[in-house]
DNA sequence: GATGACGAAATTGTTGACAATATCGCTGAT
DNA sequence: ATCAGCGATATTGTCAACAATTTCGTCATC
């Protein structure tokens, strides 16, 4: 018999962090515990030590007797996250260059025609499903799983940002020919070249979404 | 009246990370709950809330039914947070040429006198706590809490090794040389020269203690 | 003497009840 | 009508007892 138990503290945060990532808890937002039992089916003591590990990653804060609430990133911590961003996945560029296999860079580049493919098309699920599947794989290929986890963390609080991006035509044909700059770098073994361009490109969102605040404030409450 | 309440879930956290920074508590080490409560006065919910935050820095490895342990970086994962440090604090050397004022760079060329007049010293200690002092004020003046914050928890499953390496005459010689480079750069207002400067100094650091590792192995048990 | 089963001790995981605190609505006086 | 004070309710913090699991020592057997 398999007795169903209960989800790990870890599995909590793993849930919690999903619902950030979806947007179904905005930034400000208080997380109640018993809310939070009710919907994951964990103990009250591992919806807590889970809330505990999401305080550490900074992506829910804190306070004693006022619980935990979505942490909200202001327009200059974003920045911050982007720049820390682009510089470990410039490491990753360039690592995946000097590491990795040649079916790896293969599919480097079938994943960008892919994605060069789908500029067009009126989904932008598809394509921020394909530039995450790119991302993922050029750090996988580089073998820096300890940077690859930390970007993860950083990502978090401004994924849907990034999302949000995805909603522009233009942002999506600068993203792919950003890639396609990368991916011939990468053919060419310039590691040095990959790595620049890959910073390039992290900034070039960060430009983006700098322009998009503009007009547009996303940390207002 | 100022009723002594027990030490927080943070308090205790920043315990044994102390401990493990002075090497009271070495990696593979396991870490008893009861212990810790004896020695911080904590109860057992905020030590167990503590030893969760900790795994989610990486810092310890928390096991079902079999307890916390101090984890043990291998050799390929110590390259890496180097390399993702070296990025971060090359950030903030940009940053700071462009954002500090000019009594802080007054202050971080004073620091990097002080350590050029201290290697001939005995006391490493000494040379620890002013490079510490220099890094530190670079971060502030930069600006970039963020990023600072990162690089703080990306250092201390690494801090000890940061520190063995100024136990020696040459690694105190180079990167005072280092430091002057970085300086120097600083002080022209030239943002890119500083940043590079500052990435190749902590890669400096790397290959120390690369070579290092290959007469004294550190990871073994 | 080596090996495996068994059980006691140590350690961690879980639960529920209770205390402390904050939040919000209500009452009443001005 | 407005606001201060007060109390009820919701939420979080704490603790102690109990259950589950691992670990280690012991003893019998081959």
């Amino acid at each position: 018999m398999l007795e169903k138990k209960g989800p790990s503290s870890v599995e909590i945060a793993d849930w919690v962090r999903g619902q950030i990532r979806r947007r179904r808890l905005v930034p400000g937002q208080r997380l109640v515990e018993i809310d939070i039992i009710r919907q994951t089916g964990g103990s009250r003591f591992k919806v807590r030590e889970a809330l505990q590990r999401l305080d550490a990653e900074g992506l829910v804060d804190v306070e004693e007797f006022r619980g935990a609430s979505v942490r909200n990133a202001t327009m200059e911590e974003v920045r911050q996250l982007y720049h820390a961003r682009g510089a470990m996945e410039g490491i990753c560029a360039a690592d995946f260059t000097a590491r990795a296999s040649a079916a790896q860079k293969a599919e480097l580049n079938a994943i960008a025609e892919q994605m060069e493919a789908c500029v067009a098309g009126p989904a932008p699920e598809q394509f921020s499903r394909l530039n995450a599947q790119w991302h993922n794989l050029i750090m996988d290929g580089a073998g820096d799983h300890v940077i690859k986890s930390i970007v993860q963390r950083l990502n978090t609080p401004i994924h849907h940002l990034v999302f949000e991006t995805f909603y522009r035509g233009e942002r999506l044909r600068a993203a792919v020919q950003d890639h396609r700059v990368i991916v011939d770098a990468v053919m060419a073994g310039d590691a040095k070249a990959a790595e620049s361009a890959m910073r390039a490109h992290v900034i070039n969102g960060l430009d983006f979404l700098s322009r998009l605040d503009e007009s547009v404030h996303f940390g207002e409450d």
